[in-house]
DNA sequence: TGTTTATATGTCAATAATGACATAAAGGAG
DNA sequence: CTCCTTTATGTCATTATTGACATATAAACA
């Protein structure tokens, strides 16, 4: 089993979802196309560590909803005691400011500038996001504990918020340097 | 072309260097293995974009080492105009934390205090990085302009620092709440 | 009424990336 | 003298990931 196929029965132990919802879901932490993620749930499926039920809906087309299995809990367990995997981070963005000398400040600029309204936007969405968590949670966020339900959802949108507003430093020091 | 072949030829604007020595400086904007750099340099020795020297030497084994050409630096300057990318992270942390609640406080320490280490030696990696940058200029770094030869990896390196610092801010706060 | 957008699930060919295998030269440790 | 590590280059099978194609429902919009 691969590290998305882990991630998605990660997903469902919080909340039984559609592979669309997980698809959508997934993306802060690992970035998955449909394409990808319907094969992994029916291989899921088929190792009993997920079940699926079919949900008919009115206002939308109809969805298949996945649960984790005992067994998938199990699977999961074993995974988080197994060594972690170093991060993997690609960004073309990095590769083009390295040799950013061959083209004059304007264009540099402007590249800067659309990457900086994509963190914007990112950390807008994260902002969102957290409001959700609180909603979701009976207590203050800072109060949350490993037991809680919410605790690795609302830690690791922390995670992303520092994330993105540190990128979002950078950019404004960059834009800033190339004035 | 993929990305990475343009990362090659943007790593090659700074200095002529062998697949292993490349394979080893874009690690911290775009990680690859040797297997994938050694055809795409060869592949991009037949477009023309680089072309490479026979290196004898004495106490290590003799070594390609390959140039970036005008045609590539060409290729370069089209590639920066186009739409850039947005960056892709996959980190089977993040997706282990998700599902954090499975196991219990110590094993979860365990595996934030692995991470830990590892962001130490990463941080203390990019500032002896700098320290070689700063040597190898003629002016203070945060003099450099656009135009100086040393920019682009100074500012690269801020930003993985910068990266790096908050990424071990969030480890701190995580074992913090595990305690 | 036709068009676009979001939701929803799926397949499959092509590309990207890894891991294993292979070879070799040189230095250092034992 | 042998073993291990680093440097150095390469291939190839497998796996991971994407992008294109395909289909369908329902809402919103013109």
């Amino acid at each position: 089993m691969n590290t998305l196929s882990y991630g998605l029965l990660s997903l469902l132990t919080k909340n039984s979802r559609s592979g669309y919802e997980l698809m959508q879901h997934i993306q802060p932490f690992w970035s998955a196309k449909h394409s990808q993620i319907y094969p992994l749930l029916a291989q899921l499926e088929q190792k009993g560590h997920v079940a699926f039920v079919h949900v008919p809906q009115s206002d939308k087309p109809d969805k298949k909803v996945y649960s984790i299995t005992e067994q998938g809990k199990d699977a999961l367990r074993e995974w988080i005691a197994m060594p972690t995997d170093e991060p993997v981070t690609r960004d073309e963005l990095a590769l083009k400011v390295y040799c950013i000398g061959l083209v004059d400040k304007e264009q540099a600029s402007k590249m800067l500038a659309v990457r900086e309204v994509y963190y914007k936007k990112k950390k807008e969405r994260f902002n969102l996001l957290m409001d959700k968590i609180q909603q979701e949670s009976t207590k203050p966020l800072e109060q949350l504990e490993i037991e809680d339900d919410s605790f690795g959802k609302y830690v690791l949108v922390h995670k992303a918020t520092m994330k993105v507003e540190t990128d979002l430093l950078w950019c404004e020091w960059m834009r800033e340097k190339l004035k």
